[in-house]
DNA sequence: GTCCAGGCCAGAC
DNA sequence: GTCTGGCCTGGA
């Protein structure tokens, strides 16, 4: 157990923009966005560009600082700090992991990615479509999704339009015949399945976010679609439970190459934390 | 052309 | 319970 000592930021206005003084060690926005953990960010010539909480978000970051533009200290106190997790002690993590050989060296590669606090039907959804896929498809079947279904943003200076992710109820009573287009592929029964189990009130997430992790587990795989490994990442990614551990091929290759007899139970209260660290250095051709 | 990408399901043993 | 083939699709 690890004594969580809330981080103290230091956030100045300037302009429209707002500036949080941070070491890319500490939060690096780029891997974190990234890291295979969320679909809807991109990179720009200014920076990166996203949409997350039905909300368009315009980041950059120096060795020193992230910039939120056009964001006040108001929206970052109330949505953004806590989407990037910039509360949580990821130094007093990262000591800890470090006794180990390969997450030692992981986490000087990769060390600055945050979990980030993604709502959980969004997770859910994109999960189930990642699976036996690539992730520019997997973008591309959920910015789909989006335009067909999801709220229209305003897009400020952007070229593009943007489209929230759609809620339950904007996929509520959808046919298989409206996910045509999709390149979904045979995960549109899934998606089917998955949306008419929460719309029916078969299966809640709000319940699923206050059950013991084993629990949780066991109501996910109830849908279609979800096997292990979708789960565990809905849980780390959706549902912030940090002890999931999503096993995908990269982590087969870690697994099997530096810990033949199993990962350490030390750091299962973290261990998703750390298996984005080594997903990461791998995916970078890291040796570890 | 073949392979495979952040798997899962159904059926066979 | 464990193992295997099949599955949509697009890019290397």
């Amino acid at each position: 157990m690890i004594n969580n000592c809330k981080p103290q930021l230091d956030i100045r206005e300037c302009g429209n923009d707002l500036l949080i003084a941070m070491d890319k060690s500490r939060c690096n926005l780029a891997d974190t966005l990234d890291c295979g953990q969320c679909f809807r960010f991109a990179k720009t010539e200014q920076g990166i560009t996203g949409i997350a909480k039905g909300r368009i978000l315009r980041l950059s970051q120096t060795d020193e600082k992230m910039i939120f533009h056009n964001t006040t200290k108001k929206d970052f106190d109330d949505s953004w700090k806590d989407y990037f997790d910039l509360e949580t002690d990821y130094e007093a993590i990262k000591d800890l992991l470090c006794s180990d050989s390969p997450l030692q060296n992981a986490i000087a590669a990769a060390g600055g990615i945050h979990i980030l606090k993604q709502d959980s039907f969004e997770a859910l959804i994109s999960f189930l479509i990642s699976q036996n896929n690539n992730i520019p498809r997997i973008k591309g079947s959920i910015d789909k999704l989006c335009r067909g279904f999801g709220k229209k943003l305003d897009s400020l200076d952007l070229v593009d339009s943007c489209y929230a992710f759609p809620t339950l109820s904007e996929l509520a009573g959808v046919k298989k015949a409206d996910l045509a287009g999709l390149s979904l592929g045979y995960r549109d029964d899934y998606i089917l399945d998955c949306v008419q189990k929460l719309h029916d009130g078969e299966l809640s997430l709000e319940k699923i976010a206050k059950l013991p992790i084993e629990k949780a587990r066991e109501e996910l795989r109830l849908i279609k679609g979800v096997g292990p490994k979708v789960a565990e990442c809905v849980l780390l990614f959706g549902f912030y439970r940090v002890e999931a551990f999503p096993i995908d091929t990269w982590i087969k290759k870690v697994l099997a190459a530096y810990y033949p007899n199993g990962f350490p139970k030390a750091f299962a209260e973290y261990a998703g934390i750390a298996q984005q660290y080594l997903f990461h250095a791998m995916r970078l051709g890291l040796r570890l």
